[in-house]
RNA sequence: GGCCCCGUAGCUCAGCUGGAUAGAGCAUCGGAUUUCUAAUCCGAUGGUCGCAGGUUCGAACCCUGCCGGGGUCACCA
């Protein structure tokens, strides 16, 4: 047991205490109770606010709880000193062997440090990327890739079976307009002469491949043919190469879905129909006109009546239409049924989606507690828009021409752990820069390369250590002395054994850039602390003519080395040994 | 105009779902290099948490109304 949930454990024992002394009455809620490392230092290591939570339940004033609190954790083992302080927290320092105990369940439990069953095996449905099937990834997708794949990972790390999905739109209009870019590519890889791409197709060469193909197997069967006789098959073979290139493009950033849903499968699958005959049933879809749109009107708008969502009784606008005028689904329609499919099989959704789609949380969000009746737990994350720049200076894109910046080219440029790393250096919800030049950069302001020297440091270490006679892999790890680690050292202790309490209140608030920040900051610590030995000389890691010392020290490093390397792992990047 | 996000030090941003004296990096100023890789570290300066109310033991955080920046307002996807 790590160290926050052991001491968790101790405060609800000694509350369980004050019950049977009668001081505290029974069944009182301890939600809202904390036991947290507080913000400033010399108030010792832990405090919680637990009197003053309960003073109203026990109509007690918290001084009064706070002192009896204080009297049965003073008498833990751990437990160096109990302070009762400001409006009646109360403030645990822990003993230095308390410490070193932590520093052995790091060792101990290695990749695992950090890992819970929080989630009790629930299961999480993460829906990311879902990127139309139309053209390779782009920059674009990129931010909501990485925050979608690292939420999923931490959430695993927290005892939640994940399941990672992909929503394939391969059923509306836009795929039609690849298909018949794809077929113009077709011919002219018959060698026909297309000129330039017309406008309302994708003009991008990477269709050229895939209408090669399609000659190669074909022949000029279709050409000159109308669409009835190719359309079908060409919009399948588009799609299918498509999500190829984009399955491959995800995989440059380390990105495996577990399941591919296609829209057109679910629509094929009658799940749409189901879900509005329920929806009927229960008054929330209606036969009605929408309001003519506000501001200018189009000259080709008209009423029309159509199936509607009464999204408006849940604060959007207005109510959302289901079908289109010519009896298709509408992206929404099936976008509800795939939701409610998804809430079958799964404890709580979430769905990363980029913030130009925020205008669509509230209908879809609407349906989801229509139909699952509010019991499944659903969020939408919205991830902030990402601009490019080098130097400073904007990255020009052109949509139009299909010249825009793909994702394969950044993860060619900058590789897969600084993209990674830099998209989680900022909440989701906020906006963000990514200058090619600055996230490359070596300094301590770019905190990828920042946390990734710490590592290779805590690595360098124990080679340095060998070359001075101190063999620190070879030793004896459980008889090393760990009194040789006083309270400076033991600093370090303190700050990665709140790794695991961390990663629980990222993943439960679904916010993955907290690792980020976290491994920063004990980076920070750590280089701090290794930098001490250069005004102290004994203070140094390795000191040959002092093996037992040195092999204490590097227990303590190695230990720091496992936090940054877990910490790293849940964002999906690779720690490295060493810089170059 | 409606809705969504943001507004915290000169700049870029954190702030652990309401806790104690609001924190980092950059920039500025002052220190530490015959290095356990100084690609680093230590110290100082710097804040009316956009504004005004409200909720309570307690608010940067929750509620209301304004102000400013961005996004979005299709039978698209």
């Amino acid at each position: 047991m790590t160290i926050y949930a052991e001491m968790a454990a101790h405060l609800n024992a000694a509350l369980d205490a004050l019950e049977t002394s009668g001081l505290l009455p029974a069944g009182l809620d301890r939600g809202p109770i904390t036991l947290e490392p507080p913000r400033d230092a010399s108030h010792g290591d832990m405090a919680t606010n637990a009197a003053m939570v309960l003073t109203k339940g026990a109509g007690k004033p918290p001084r009064v709880l706070a002192e009896a609190l204080a009297a049965e954790l003073g008498a833990l083992a751990a437990v160096a000193r109990v302070d009762i302080a400001g409006p009646g927290f109360i403030n645990l320092t822990l003993n230095d062997d308390a410490w070193r105990g932590e520093l052995r369940q790091i060792q101990a439990l290695g990749d695992d440090y950090g890992r819970s069953n929080m989630g009790g095996g629930m299961t999480v449905n993460v829906e990311y990327v879902s990127a139309n099937p139309t053209g390779p990834m782009h920059m674009g997708h990129c931010r909501g890739a990485v925050v979608g794949d690292a939420l999923a990972q931490m959430l695993e790390y927290s005892g939640h079976r994940v399941v990672r999905e992909y929503y394939v739109n391969d059923a509306g209009g836009q795929v039609d307009v690849l298909a018949r870019s794809v077929h113009l590519r077709y011919c002219e890889a018959l060698g026909m002469d297309v000129g330039e791409i017309p406008e309302g197709l994708y003009p991008g060469d990477y269709l050229v491949p895939v209408g090669a193909a399609l000659a190669a197997e074909f022949g000029d069967r279709f050409v000159g043919e109308g669409e009835g006789a190719w359309l079908a098959l060409f919009r399948t073979r588009a799609v299918a190469a498509m999500l190829d290139r984009i399955r491959a493009d995800l995989a440059l950033l380390g990105i495996h879905h577990d399941l591919f849903t296609s829209e057109a499968e679910i629509q094929a699958d009658g799940l749409p129909t189901a879900a509005e005959c329920w929806l009927r049933a229960h008054d929330l879809v209606y036969d009605g006109v929408l309001d003519a749109p506000k501001g200018e009107v189009s000259e080709d708008w008209e009423p029309v009546e159509l199936p509607l969502f009464r999204s408006s009784q849940f604060g959007d606008d207005q109510d959302r239409p289901i079908k289109k005028s010519d009896g298709s689904w509408t992206y929404f329609g099936a976008d509800l049924a795939y939701h409610h499919e998804k809430a079958k099989r799964a404890d709580a959704l979430i769905d990363i989606w980029g913030a130009d789609h925020a205008g669509t949380v509230k209908r879809i969000k609407a349906a989801v507690a229509a139909l699952t009746g509010g019991k499944t737990r659903f969020d939408v994350k919205l991830v902030q828009m990402v601009r490019l720049l080098r130097d400073g200076e904007p990255v020009k894109m052109s949509k139009r021409s299909g010249n825009f910046v793909t994702l394969a080219d950044v993860v060619g440029e900058v590789g897969k752990d600084v993209v990674r790393f830099t998209m989680l250096t900022r909440k989701a919800d906020a906006q963000m820069d990514f200058d090619f030049a600055r996230v490359v950069e070596a300094t301590k302001d770019n905190p990828v390369f920042y946390v990734n020297y710490a590592h290779a440091r805590a690595a360098s270490m124990a080679r340095r250590a060998a070359e001075a006679g101190v063999d620190y892999a070879a030793g004896d790890h459980g008889a090393i002395d760990l009194s040789h680690l006083d309270t400076i050292d033991l600093g370090l202790a303190r700050i990665a054994a709140t790794f695991p309490r961390m990663v629980e209140s990222a993943a439960t608030a679904r916010e993955p850039h907290r690792i980020a920040f976290y491994l920063n900051d004990l980076a920070a610590a750590f280089h701090g602390w290794y930098n001490l030995g250069n005004d102290d000389p004994s203070r140094r890691v390795v000191q040959a003519e002092n093996a037992e010392q040195t092999m204490a020290k590097l227990f303590l490093t190695s230990a720091i080395g496992q936090i940054l390397r877990n910490g790293l792992h849940l964002m999906g990047v690779e720690p490295v040994d060493e810089m170059r």
